[in-house]
RNA sequence: GCGAGCGUAGCCAAGGGGUUAAGGCAGUGGAUUGUGGUUCCACCAUUCGCGGGUUCGAUUCCCGCCGUUCGCCCCA
């Protein structure tokens, strides 16, 4: 057939998922907005260099999943992978580092050519904050005490957050000697693709889940073992401030993640309803991420959510209610068509949520679909009360009905509203 | 990028080398041309993801492609 269907890796959401869409983002934004956070809003597009610079060019994200074309200018443009890099280019690129600490966050699509799955999209969504110029572990603490306040209130619960510290970079570089020259003897035994990052990425062996890399890795060096005696305090701080606040969360020395600019903290937060696409949210410190972009030297924290993950779990919670209209309006004839499309109209101005029957068809149809769609009363208009300038009010559930002229119901839009939100409770 | 499963209507599906491709839900029209939720009737896939092959004949068997699901990888 010849319709054109989606790219592989997109999704349309229909109305009744973009239920939870809204949901979400009004939650967000409530806690967002009282945590005073600003929402920035980059571009999708950015060049191709800024994320090669940013996320690390040996990442899988930036050597493998980008999309990037030429433009008409023959200007090397990649369609964003993650949101950081851009706000983080806007906060240089606007001197924001002279308003003192900024907190930040954003919305919207990201592109990763991967293979989908569930969960895993080449378009998705996420929701990101950043908190820019603050060393303070209170700084890691008010993002992760926000992601969580944000999946608390949508109802989601046994999510586990993960924490580590990946320390600085030169930490991290003794680690990784450590952790190297640990694991060479046991090098034909771990799976293949461990035998493929020991000396391309050594640290990714930690979260293998082949059984035997996973015994050999039990009694490996942890990054913990290696962190300085500042690293460590400030490791120690963000645990018991997150202690302080109820925060539960467990050390998994094996967590790493895959863009190259964390720097000390890093955290997860999972879910055991995803199947293979478990974190809901990540996101860490990256210190160094200000300054390796040109700007002052400047650290930071912050995290993304996916959207498209969070809803999954959304759905499985809670069903999407069906939108029911107040009034759904009936007619026939073409003086009475016209009155309704007039009353329709008004009454909406009044804040009244009006349907209106636009099929022409015999009452009775109409009258089903009125019943279908869940309408609290009826308003009908036939040859006689447009003759009249009248409408019937035909209240759905207790089969009352009278007739009422049009000016008179457009007069008593307060009452109506009361005695509808005593029917159905307010919407 | 790799491995495996799946692909019949808007949705859930039965079927199986030979022409009528079950059924249910939803939808549309009618019984009921001015009044709903029940009921009854009718309609609703010239076609079984797409392309090619085998065959007298394929939706059914084979191959390729596409999509999707699960896992690996990676991450939100």
């Amino acid at each position: 057939m010849g319709a054109i269907q989606l790219i592989r890796g997109t999704r349309d959401i229909l109305p009744e998922e973009a239920y939870y869409w809204q949901q979400v983002e009004a939650v967000a934004r409530q806690i967002l907005n009282r945590a005073v956070y600003q929402e920035i809003r980059p571009p999708i597009f950015e060049q191709t260099a800024l994320f090669e610079r940013g996320i690390g060019e040996a990442t899988d994200v930036v050597s493998k999943e980008m999309y990037t074309f030429r433009d008409l200018g023959d200007r090397s443009i990649t369609l964003r992978p993650e949101g950081t890099a851009g706000v983080v280019r806007a906060f240089i690129e606007h001197n924001l580092h002279t308003q003192g600490v900024k907190r930040l966050w954003y919305g919207g699509s990201m592109f990763r050519y991967e293979r989908p799955q569930a969960g895993r999209q080449r378009q998705f969504h996420q929701i990101g904050v950043e908190l820019i110029g603050s060393a303070d572990p209170r700084a890691d603490v008010e993002v992760i005490a926000i992601a969580t306040d944000i999946l608390q209130t949508l109802g989601l619960k046994s999510l586990r957050l993960d924490l580590n510290s990946v320390g600085n970079p030169e930490e991290r570089q003794r680690y990784r000697e450590a952790l190297v020259s640990y694991l060479t003897p046991y090098a034909q035994e771990l799976d293949q693709d461990s035998q493929e990052r020991l000396h391309r990425n050594p640290i990714r062996i930690l979260d293998s889940k082949d059984k035997r890399t996973q015994e050999i890795t039990q009694n490996a060096p942890t990054i913990l073992d290696h962190l300085g005696s500042e690293s460590q305090a400030h490791f120690e701080k963000v645990q018991q401030r997150l202690t302080d606040l109820g925060i539960d969360y467990q050390i998994n020395p094996y967590l790493v993640r895959g863009l190259d600019y964390y720097t000390h903290t890093a955290f997860e937060i999972q879910s055991d309803d995803l199947g293979a696409q478990a974190t809901v949210c990540g996101g860490g410190r990256y210190d160094g991420l200000v300054a390796q972009l040109g700007g002052p030297d400047t650290p930071a924290v912050g995290w993304a959510i996916g959207m498209e993950r969070l809803i999954l779990l959304l759905q499985k919670l809670q069903a999407a209610p069906t939108p029911s209209p107040d009034f759904y309006v009936v007619s026939r004839g073409d003086r009475a068509e016209a009155q309704a499309l007039l009353l329709a109209q008004k009454l909406r101005q009044s804040e009244m949520k009006v349907e209106l029957d636009l099929s022409g068809s015999a009452f009775t149809k109409q009258f089903k679909r009125a019943d279908r769609s869940g309408a609290v009363a009826c308003l009908v208009l036939g040859d006689a009360e447009a003759e009249n300038h009248t409408v019937q009010l035909k209240w759905m559930a207790s089969q009352q009905q009278r007739t009422i002229p049009q000016a008179e119901l457009l007069s008593m839009t307060e009452e109506l509203r009361d005695q509808i939100d005593l029917l159905v409770g307010p919407s």
